[in-house]
DNA sequence: CGGCTGATTGAGCTATGTCAAGGGCAGTGG
DNA sequence: CCACTGCCCTTGACATAGCTCAATCAGCCG
């Protein structure tokens, strides 16, 4: 990919990202010491069970967080966007990724090298602070997602994950992710998600433009979402 | 429930949990400040939505940590024994739980007060990334957790959850769960986890000894478990 | 105009949930 | 020591959500 070349310390997306924490001299020295790429859709960023070499840093796009098996299914368990650190976890623990990070759009992601981000882990209280803190909302919105996978069908699971795209993309005002990533995303196929999708659209509460979804009616999802709560 | 009286500087369960960072002086600092009580079976530590006051470290027994829909099924997340912390993270993200801990068995467990963890945070650093670690270790689990709840089917979820729940339960070298929490842990019914766990009886892979489940061929169950990886 | 990728739709099939009816064992009280 | 009671565990019959497989369609690109 050809070089990008965004700056950190004018990064649309700092604001909204854990850097938002670090002093103008610290923002310097990190825009010093990254790189940068662009990555095409469904092109890799890092793969499970390899060792990590830096802290990824989405400037623009959106990539999917996800576990694949064997048998070629996949399980999306999140979604980052702009300003989102990316693979952090293993750079903590020293392990190797244990989920495969693949763009859903071409995208531009910055690449801090490893030292620099345990460098800043060690001397930015507030940064590891609020390291800590996305950490732990992160493992609570999967715990969430281990009881709604477990106990909610399909049909409150799909209501719900429009809901939380929604707010993902809300800049693009449509749900862009095709109908296998979506199902892959509340653990079904993508035929169940398929079926899904258009009651939904004949019961009014989305609509469809070329294939992306917009929400119509986001009260009438979440009472759906709910309903097994 | 009576107040025991275990210390925290002779505290058996003390090497294997994050005390083990603590020197001596802060050791005997917690032991001083802290209380302790005994949980009857089935006897709820915290429920969810409630602030903590402060963090549970389990002395003896085992607590489950579940979320409880309006339905009234429960889905377990995690199964917590002796050394091991309960409730900091609602403690770190100062938010109400997010779950719910209920005693497996008579349980001691003591409190240590909320200032007393958070001042442990802010100047003992090992504490602080051991601690990290742990929830990092515990976010892989949990997305583990997702992708096999999602992908695996009930039979093996079980054989899993078995060798897991063997390792937990070690010391007793019985798993001592009632087939509705073991159910819950994998996210299914009772009556279907009954059924699996009679046909691995019969397949010689476990033995059962007054509702007690030991495994007899942890291989068998394994490949079992890996074969939808 | 093909050819490709993703969306749809239809027709079974099956794993797993639901409901209902015992069965056994441990603890309790007489 | 025996009967009683209350958990659980177990089993069977049945219902169904959601998966699989297969065929077709629709938009898009070279």
């Amino acid at each position: 990919m050809r070089m990008p070349h965004p700056e950190c310390t004018t990064c649309k997306s700092r604001g909204s990202s854990l850097f938002n924490f670090c002093s103008c001299a610290e923002t310097e020295k990190i825009n010093l010491s990254k790189t940068c790429n662009i990555y095409k859709k469904d092109q890799v960023v890092f793969h499970e069970n390899v060792f990590p070499i830096g802290l990824f840093c989405i400037n623009s796009g959106s990539i999917k967080l996800s576990k694949i098996f064997s048998t070629g299914k996949e399980q999306i368990l999140r979604i980052a966007r702009a300003g989102d650190f990316i693979g952090y976890r293993s750079l903590i623990t020293n392990d190797p990724y244990s989920v495969t990070a693949t763009a859903l759009e071409d995208s531009t992601i910055c690449l801090i090298p490893k030292g620099e981000f345990h460098e800043l882990m060690q001397t930015n209280k507030n940064f590891y602070e609020a390291l800590l803190a996305t950490i732990c909302k992160e493992l609570e919105s999967t715990e969430t997602k281990v009881s709604e996978i477990a106990y909610k069908p399909v049909r409150g699971r799909i209501a719900e994950a429009l809901l939380l795209l929604a707010n993902i993309y809300k800049k693009e005002e449509y749900i862009n992710l095709t109908r296998e990533d979506l199902a892959s995303f509340v653990g079904t196929v993508k035929e169940t998600a398929i079926r899904v999708v258009s009651e939904f659209k004949d019961e009014k509460l989305i609509s469809i433009d070329k294939r992306r979804i917009k929400i119509i009616n986001s009260k009438g999802l979440l009472q759906i979402s709910n309903l097994y709560d």
